[in-house]
DNA sequence: GCGACAG
DNA sequence: ATCTTGTCGC
C-alpha cells in the first residue's frame, strides 16, 4: 500500500522532538474510520542485538473473525536509538516499509505502544497514523506517562489515563487477573471507539489479536529467515 | 541531583 | 526489545 511521507527520519534527538511538537495539532482525535470496520492490522517489531537489524511485521485480520488474511515484513538496519518518548524514530522506519508491502489498506491499524498517551502527544500509534494516512488506536503492554486507578480485575473493567489535566487514554483489563494494557488514540479514532476495538478484537489472551499475531508472525519470519534468535 | 522511562 | 532458569498460580 501507498504511504505518505510526511518527513524524513534522518533526525537527531532534538530534531525528532520539535518534530513530534510539530505533527501532534495534525492529529484527529475522534472517529474518522469507515462505518462498517472489516480488516484491522496489527504490528510488532524484533530486534537482533548482535546484528543491530530490525525485523517488522504487518499483519492484516478479518474482523471480526480475527483470521489473519495478509502478511508482510521488512528487515532494516538500527538507525536510531531507543529513548522513552521517541520509540517511533526507532521502529518507524521498518513498520513504515512493511505497510508498503501489504497489497491491501486495512480499516484501522493496531499499534505495539502508546497513542496520544506521549510526554508531546504523539506516541508510535499516532505518529504511525499521520504516515498511513489510516486511524490507528495505540495498545501498549506497560505505562509511559500518565497517573490511574488500578482497574477493577474482572475482564473489561477499565480507569482512564490522566495526563497534564486530560484523559489520555483508557487502562482495560482484558483478561481476569492479569495486567492490564494501555489504550489511547491514535489518529482518527476517539477513545470509545479504541477502548472497543481493543476488546473486540481479544481473543481469551491479555495482547488483543492483531498485536498478538504480528508478534507470532515476526518470529516465525525471522526464524525462516535464518536470523540468529537465541 | 534523583527517579521515571512505550519497545 | 534482548538475555536467561526456574518457579508460582490458575
Amino acid at each position: 500500500m501507498k504511504v505518505r511521507r510526511l518527513h524524513t527520519w534522518n533526525v537527531d534527538y532534538r530534531e525528532a522532538r520539535s518534530l513530534q511538537e510539530r505533527l501532534t495539532p495534525l492529529l484527529v482525535l475522534h472517529d474518522r474510520l469507515p462505518g462498517i470496520i472489516r480488516t484491522i492490522a496489527g504490528t510488532d517489531i524484533s530486534y537482533t542485538k548482535r546484528s543491530d537489524l530490525l525485523f517488522a511485521a504487518a499483519v492484516v485480520l478479518d474482523y471480526p473473525s480475527m483470521t489473519v488474511i495478509e502478511e508482510a515484513f521488512a528487515v532494516e538496519e538500527v538507525h536510531f536509538p531507543y529513548i522513552p518518548g521517541l520509540l517511533s524514530f526507532r521502529e518507524g522506519p521498518p513498520l513504515i516499509a512493511a505497510f508498503e508491502k501489504l497489497k491491501r489498506r486495512p480499516d484501522v491499524v493496531m499499534l505495539d505502544g502508546q497513542g496520544i498517551a506521549h510526554p508531546r502527544g504523539l506516541g508510535l500509534a499516532s505518529h504511525m497514523g499521520l504516515f498511513l494516512d489510516i486511524p490507528t488506536i495505540g495498545c501498549a503492554k506497560t505505562r509511559l506517562v500518565g497517573l490511574f486507578d488500578e482497574p477493577p480485575l474482572e475482564a473489561g473493567s477499565m480507569s482512564e489515563l490522566h495526563y497534564e489535566g486530560m484523559v489520555v487514554g483508557a487502562v482495560l483489563r482484558t483478561k481476569k487477573n492479569v495486567k492490564p494494557v494501555f489504550v489511547s488514540q491514535g489518529h482518527r479514532v476517539g477513545l470509545a471507539t479504541a477502548v472497543s476495538l481493543v476488546l473486540s478484537s481479544a481473543r481469551g489472551y491479555r495482547i488483543p489479536e492483531p498485536t498478538r499475531q504480528a508478534h507470532i508472525v515476526v518470529n516465525r519470519l525471522r526464524k525462516e529467515q535464518g536470523i540468529q534468535m537465541n
